[in-house]
DNA sequence: TCCGAAAATGTAAGCGCTTTCATTTTAGGG
DNA sequence: CCCTAAAATGAAAGCGCTTACATTTTCGGA
């Protein structure tokens, strides 16, 4: 007698008792539910155009009733797309940043996309394994800040070819997508205006110029309008700060006490000037009586603080928005256009004015 | 004669070509480059003390050599574990929770998770919306702010069962883990310590608290002292603003030319106190000298303005540490005890000082 | 009425992992 | 040296979707 090979049934069985989960609705249920099949499900949530009015309508009431909510990790396992963008910025804790992340989150969920943070902390070995985290857990597209990293992380990029942006910098050596400005020029131009109101003996708070290219772009805008009318910046009159109030304070603490006070002080950022100010004000000199004082980034704060500083404008909100459009659109290969470096603007205020006469 | 059941060969070989995506190493390539079976890949991967040694050496030699980067969506899929972290917050865009989230963070990092945020600028379906979106996107925990949300949010959180934390508020009421400060507290006692100056005359200058229980508690906290001293606090004293340093200016204007002009003022937080400040000081009034004024949550700016802010100090970074680790531990399911109310605390600085003599 | 093309739907093969269970290897006495 | 238990490894079944391809249905002439 011959074995008849009967339909042989395998299977683990495993009933996993994970975590008491409530056994969640999956697209086969909603397809019992609506009596078609779950392909056809699947089609109503992604191109109800492929499917009948009819039967649409059925589905959309089952997902409905059962209070369906799809599975993300499946789908980007099997769509190879996660509808995740990551974003790697230095800090999130600095209102310049928070204004852009917070724009572009808020445009990325209009376009149905979620966005990943990650911060390094002015750190290139933490950007580079930040930005591994985030491809391992499959994003779509990434936005970065400034044009330094590590040289493994250009190369992982360009292996993983993840659709990217670099944001808060411009260049012309365009070997990356940039949505951002010109920090060198921006920098110029303020220094330029501050060299026009008849300052020649200025300094400079900057920000730490290793590892950060807007700090050393902002830095050199100066140093060009200095260089450009034949003055002098002696190293001494630079101090690289990391952005906070305090720093800001103590940096100008060792200017005030030099022989030859500065009569401008350039800060790298609005932050730093804060504090710059302050401190001029503790110790009883007035600005920009006594010291004119700029900043940059144009944080809400700047404006309203007295006086209100003097500072460079740069467009967070609009490039964040700007951002999300331009990676969106790249993954899903439509043909997208990068602007020129976006607009920043000179905001005269209360914290400059002519220099004494000597 | 009898057939005999053969190795069936079944396949599509579809050769998916999508978006020219260089072909990414997977865990199988590992294993066939270490000799070893995918299986002892994924142990080393995930358990590597169930590994021998040898085998483990192997193994970590391909990986590395090969560049492999495991893929997060077939993981979760495959573990029901996304090591993702959600965050639902009113807004980035405001240094208390860009704070708060830029430390939860940092600590999920180190603990191998990675942050997932959201925000709805306030709006209760928003927030919803975030919520589901980010229950689609797998989170394995997520973090609130606040305790007041829209029913089908605890409802739909009940039912998916994912850990959660609420962060920025606590009560006793507890339906639901908080890892936070009572707001009702801290703004009692700084309203009272201005009381004990000897303040009669008192006006809010609330956040809006329409769907926020942080901005009705702090309200409430000023109306506990007010009124526990026999005191009124007439509601044309009451002003809700939402949160910026423009809309602070705009509510004490109101104050400002009132007939009986309040003597001190409790603002909701330091964005409109700041607000508040700088109104008053283009107007001629003094502060504190006119107007006694104070915050709420001790931004980092609020120590460097000029007068330094009175306000109370809320420990966001904590917060956000404590909650990566409670989520994580959560998720861990090991033995978590949820901390009691933290410490907020009352900053006397420069904006509050007696009344004068009337 | 019937036929063919187009539209709608269904079937089932993976996506790249984790994990259970079975099998092989190793180690440690007797 | 053999036997047994423990340790290490391997084989393969899914995880919940998407999608290529096959099949069925619909619809508009002729």
């Amino acid at each position: 007698m011959v074995k008849k090979p009967t339909a042989k049934v395998v299977g683990h069985g495993a009933s996993r008792n994970r975590a008491a989960a409530a056994k969640s609705v999956s697209l086969d249920d909603v397809a019992q539910h609506a009596g078609v099949s779950s392909a056809t499900v699947s089609r109503v949530i992604n191109n109800p155009e492929k499917v009948a009015e009819k039967s649409r309508i059925v589905v959309n009431a089952s997902i409905e009733a059962l209070g369906y909510i799809p599975d993300g990790a499946a789908r980007a396992l099997a769509s190879r797309q996660s509808r995740i963008i990551g974003a790697v910025v230095p800090t999130i804790d600095n209102a310049l940043f928070a204004v852009g992340i917070q724009s572009l989150q808020r445009r990325l969920r209009q376009l149905d996309y979620t966005l990943l943070v990650a911060s390094h902390e002015y750190n290139l070995a933490e950007e580079l394994n930040a930005v591994k985290m985030l491809l391992r857990q499959g994003v779509d597209g990434l936005l970065m800040v400034g044009s330094e990293h590590d040289p493994a992380l250009i190369h992982l990029l360009q292996e993983k070819r993840v659709p990217r942006v670099t944001c808060w910098a411009w260049r012309t050596d365009s070997t990356q997508p940039y949505i951002g400005f010109d920090n060198r020029k921006a920098a110029r131009e303020i220094a330029d205006y501050v060299l026009d109101l008849g300052h020649v003996d200025l300094a400079v708070i900057a920000g730490i110029t290793k590892n950060n290219d807007r700090a050393r772009d902002r830095l050199q805008g100066i140093k060009d309008a200095i260089a450009a009318r034949g003055l002098r910046l002696p190293s001494a009159k630079i101090i690289e700060q990391s952005y906070s109030v305090e720093q800001g304070r103590v940096a100008i603490r060792q200017f005030l006490q030099l022989e030859t006070r500065p009569t401008a002080v350039l800060c790298g950022n609005d932050i730093l000037a804060m504090g710059a100010v302050a401190e001029c004000q503790s110790r009883g000199f007035s600005v920009p009586d006594d010291v004119s004082i700029t900043g940059f980034d144009d944080l809400e704060m700047s404006s309203q603080i007295k006086p209100a500083l003097t500072t460079v404008y740069v467009p967070s909100a609009e490039m964040g928005e700007r951002a999300a459009e331009y990676l969106v659109a790249s993954i899903k290969q439509e043909s997208v256009t990068l602007p020129g470096p976006m607009k920043t603007r000179l905001m005269v205020r209360e914290t400059t004015t002519k220099p004494r006469d000597r």
